[in-house]
DNA sequence: CGCCGCCTTGACCACCATCAAGTGGAGTGG
DNA sequence: CCACTCCACTTGATGGTGGTCAAGGCGGCG
């Protein structure tokens, strides 16, 4: 069985054989954490770097009135700190919504990883880049796309990134999500979460059973959120979901 | 006078004189830029790394439908892209808002520096981190708080940045920006933004001459905005605009 | 002088929030 | 085995924040 962080590495950057080996063995410490715990919360400094290996967590800020905004999902093959170690402190918490399988790697293996193999500092380098233009795409969804094309928008996101770790097939991915925290996700109510889901359903652009999503018609999906994943920076789409010779850049609703 | 790059990173690395004769020799190429000009437009590869010292610049995203999303502010002392070397290409553009002064640096020489003076290293990695922050806390505020409050705490962000780099003098700086622009910023309309500019006008929490902005009560802004400044990770707030003793963390509106 | 951005204002309407109530399944204890 | 609870999901009614459309004022510049 793959290792996803390994397989997420390898859709963005070319390493060999014995790169791959050394990646796999910073995750033999792994742990279970529950659903709904935190990783790390606010204002802390930790000392090892965490890593999903299975299951999903989310980062996610709270603001003084209560509401939360969660700002990023980390699935499996995601660091979730890579770089913390050089701020004093947190500026959000980590936690898992679903089970999960965590890896706890010493900030010290990594740092000695990048100094020794160049071309592991350029995959982690790639890592925390590839998140940062997630970061600048939700921005945009949340400032310019109406509830129905930034939900379908992510949907169409973590297709695509689930698929790079192989946890994608035939168009369906499993989805541990309420949506109460989809909607934090989003930014809108978990009422209007619902109404935005059912929009989606009877548009036939998805079904749902269970915490199953598929996605029939992925091209017509992209289209309708104007989804281009050249921000995922993968190596190439064709693998990733998307029917080859088909270039979401530029098409129009 | 003062670099704004050195005195940014002192604002949240410690540095010594060596080192900041360093970076200093970095900008020793600088160019002109004038308004409204792209300094790197998506799907490029540019070589250089760009580094704003003078005016404003953003980071933006166009989409499909013509409306656009600004999804960063480079203020003088901040890099452009000092990572988009890892990258195929870019996911998003970067161009200027006023006119402004440009330094091009040599990918290599940023390179050579950061192998070299591992303090240097940390103090770059510091600042693309606080970039992280500041795109999270956009984020936040674009899902949970509703105009006024976004602009007030966009509005209270600018003024400890630019302070940190010795350009506000007295809770007043210069803001070189249309209320179009602004709009772009926050994920409103042009007139949404007009009239939530009055807002805080009549509230008497800012006050507007031309492009100068004057926050007469900082903390009553911080307040109203419930602005944390922990997420620019700067050493210590005191020097930054906030009344000492007065920590924002928690406080309600 | 006249054009062109930018700011401003008014009227109207839609998307989405809020409040409230009801359904249904999973787990628990009597 | 069946209430009972709890939680996620669902639905309806109502209203407000902010979008859209349209027009007018004002200053700078060719």
């Amino acid at each position: 069985m793959a290792n996803p962080m390994v397989m997420k590495l390898r859709a963005g950057t070319k390493l060999t054989e014995a790169d791959c080996q050394q990646l796999e063995a910073l995750t033999v410490k792994r742990r279970e954490v529950p659903a709904r715990t935190d990783l790390i919360t606010e204002s802390e400094a930790p000392l090892n770097v965490h890593l999903v290996l299975e299951g999903f967590a989310c980062r996610y800020k709270t603001l003084p009135n209560g509401r939360r905004q969660i700002v990023a999902y980390l699935i499996p093959g995601d660091f979730c700190d890579l770089h913390v170690a050089v701020l004093g402190e947190m500026d959000h918490s980590i936690g898992t919504l679903a089970p999960s399988i965590v890896a706890d790697i010493p900030s010290e293996d990594i740092i000695e990883l990048t100094m020794t193999n160049p071309r592991l500092a350029r995959a982690l380098w790639w890592a925390t880049l590839v998140d940062e233009g997630i970061l600048r795409e939700w921005l945009v969804g949340m400032g310019q796309r109406p509830a129905a094309q930034r939900l379908a928008h992510l949907l169409c996101e973590l297709h695509a990134r689930f698929d790079a770790v192989g946890h994608a097939a035939d168009g369906s991915y499993h989805l541990p999500l309420t949506q109460s925290e989809l909607a934090d996700t989003l930014g809108m109510t978990t009422v209007h979460a619902n109404r935005t889901l059912q929009l989606l359903r009877r548009g036939g652009y998805i079904s749902t059973q269970g915490q199953m999503i598929s996605i029939p018609d992925f091209a017509r999906l992209s289209m309708f959120a104007s989804f281009d994943p050249n921000y995922l920076h993968y190596i190439n789409g064709e693998t990733l979901g998307l029917p080859p010779g088909i270039k979401m850049r530029g098409t129009q609703t």
